[in-house]
DNA sequence: GCAGCTGTGTGCGATGGCGCACTGATGGCC
DNA sequence: GGCCATCAGTGCGCCATCGCACACAGCTGC
């Protein structure tokens, strides 16, 4: 039964992890605005108007092959932004950014992240880091991608949705997952009935439900864990 | 922006892309050394002291995962730096870091590193630029590792050594490669072979030698032209 | 009620990568 | 010369994945 619902602050943690002048000081330059399933925030190559702090939404980062192929690289919610390459000089997409689950974004332009990630010392420091993060998740992900089976990256790309949207039900379709695993549909209902025949998920016609988080992390590999670290890792203040 | 560049003749392209009084601020701090095949530049969590820099030798960092299943998710050459996320607040490696080609590299401690991306404005924004052209070729090697044929891929990989090499030859075994790509041995014997037939490269017992290069980028799959667009785009000044 | 769309469940032959177990060839070292 | 380590080449059975085809179930609109 859906018990568990994550007590996740309502807001964007990296955000959440500024001192309060310099998040008052980035304070007017913040919108809320909604980001619905399937909507389109970059598109390869095109510039990079507004970044997103999402709160409870989650944006996907995907591989700009062609449209048909496609594979997640990278996964965005209240833990991260949209857009790092700007803070990195890069003003343009690479990924094709889609939004995968419906919610709030904090957005800003692009071009008030650049004055203010220069202006403030330790903003920058934060957005770097998670830039890091970034990076490391997608090396993590090459290996894992490569090395590991279906069901067990199904269980940590599940785990790590739920992290990020806050709640145990989200809408998803098989279709949907496979396009961010890179396999076939056919495989995705395979290995997701067998989650499901272990009581760790339940779903129906678009629509799933995580029922086991503890027996879900045990049967994910042991990627979910060190991403969900690396993740973590760029919250924190970076003095080591 | 930059008008005086330094010629740095077989000299590292990331350096080279600064202007010349930047360059001889960092020079003092910069001491040639060798790096040899098979040394390990940074293990997985190691704290990095130095930076390098390489001219014509040739460093990759594995996924870090076991020490059997490995894979290349980043090469570094004279167009690079090892040790990016030091510029980005972190200071331990997350990959293994492995010569894997002979040569020389100039050397910078970490902490001059911080120091010195700190004061000299081009050089930092130049070093961001990097880690971002890092990133991308992350991820489009994440694609380029599911969705491409592994002929294609060697050859693409081969292209990315003799871009960073700067020479036709080089020492090379079926092995090592396998361990690159994350392949069995066997396969990549197969795919060599097919490449040698086509009089593209040839091989004999741990050395290779390109004979076409046109012919080898033209069986390559596209990625490799991305990924050193990407490499190249690192390098120019950044202002889009 | 019925049509049409979307999402899920399933089968099957072809293919390709894996694991393993070899052989052969070359070069260095004693 | 002879031994041994290293590197390259090959065969074979097994299993995962692919590509395709189709059945079915629920929801929506007319």
């Amino acid at each position: 039964m859906p018990t568990t619902r994550l007590a996740l602050p309502n807001g964007n943690r990296l955000l959440g992890a500024l001192p309060g002048g310099e998040f008052r000081r980035l304070q007017p330059q913040l919108k809320e605005v909604n980001l619905t399933f399937g909507e389109i925030v970059y598109e390869p190559g095109a510039t990079i108007r507004y970044v997103y702090f999402p709160s409870n939404s989650i944006v996907s980062l995907l591989s700009a092959t062609d449209q048909k192929a496609t594979l997640e690289v990278g996964m965005i919610g209240n833990e991260g932004m949209t857009g790092v390459s700007v803070i990195m000089g890069v003003n343009q997409s690479r990924p094709r950014a889609l939004v995968q689950g419906t919610g709030t974004a904090l957005r800003m332009e692009s071009a008030a992240l650049r004055r203010e990630s220069v202006r403030l010392e330790y903003f920058h420091q934060l957005l770097l880091r998670y830039a890091h993060s970034l990076m490391t998740q997608m090396s993590l992900g090459l290996a894992c991608n490569r090395f590991h089976k279906l069901e067990d990256r199904l269980a940590r790309w599940l785990l790590m949705t739920q992290d990020r949207i806050g709640s145990d039900e989200f809408r998803m379709t098989q279709e949907f997952m496979s396009n961010m695993l890179a396999v076939r549909r056919e495989r995705v209902n395979k290995v997701a009935g067998n989650l499901q025949k272990r009581n760790l998920i339940k779903y129906t016609r678009g629509h799933v439900t995580i029922l086991n988080r503890p027996g879900l992390e045990n049967g994910a590999c042991y990627c979910y864990g060190a991403m969900k670290q690396e993740s973590d890792a760029g919250l924190r203040n970076g003095k080591q």
